[in-house]
DNA sequence: GCCAACGTTGGC
DNA sequence: GCCAACGTTGGC
């Protein structure tokens, strides 16, 4: 069985908070709309059912992470490039070949705190998250078990 | 296949 | 609201 892996998911909350997704049926949403192709690349060559997502508010106050999610189910078709209605809608999709992918998540713990970008910042053993990194603009990242480790003891207090 | 123009993202 | 970063598009 393959290493766990663990991943960072972006969300303006105005359109999609962490709250949102805990509100959801079996509180498990699709993570549709994605449009760039390392994204979609991440979860249709790496990202397995069981590895963790850091839920971060983008574009909020504070910039944080504000929860844990699980992902549900691996990458498959995202309906909303097929449907001309949706915003989203990619013309070059097709049901043979939709192109663009979505993986449902689930969510699982809500911090007890936001842990916010600026402590990310500063905390030392951080440093090599894509998330400080200016001009990243991915809305998907990789993280790595050290990490998610520290972002989640964090959360707890325990952590430095 | 180069690259300028354009659009989007997202922290500031 | 600004603008740096960067992906995409399209003329050549």
């Amino acid at each position: 069985m393959a290493e766990r892996r663990y991943w960072l998911f972006k969300s303006e909350p105005t359109a999609y908070s962490f709250a949102d997704l805990q509100a959801e049926e079996d509180q498990t949403a699709e993570w549709d709309g994605v449009r760039n192709y390392q994204v979609r690349n991440f979860m249709r060559d790496d990202m397995r059912v069981g590895d963790g997502v850091l839920f971060y508010h983008s574009s909020a106050k504070p910039l944080a992470v504000v929860g844990t999610a699980r992902i549900v189910r691996e990458a498959y078709a995202d309906s909303t490039a097929l449907d001309p209605a949706e915003k989203h809608y990619d013309a070059k999709s097709s049901p043979d070949n939709p192109i663009w992918l979505m993986v449902d998540i689930k969510a699982e713990q809500e911090f007890k705190r936001p842990v916010t970008l600026d402590e990310i910042k500063q905390n030392p053993r951080l440093q090599n998250m894509l998330v400080i990194r200016r001009g990243m603009r991915l809305s998907i990242q990789p993280v790595t078990q050290e990490e998610w480790d520290e972002v989640v003891g964090m959360d707890s207090g325990d952590s430095g």
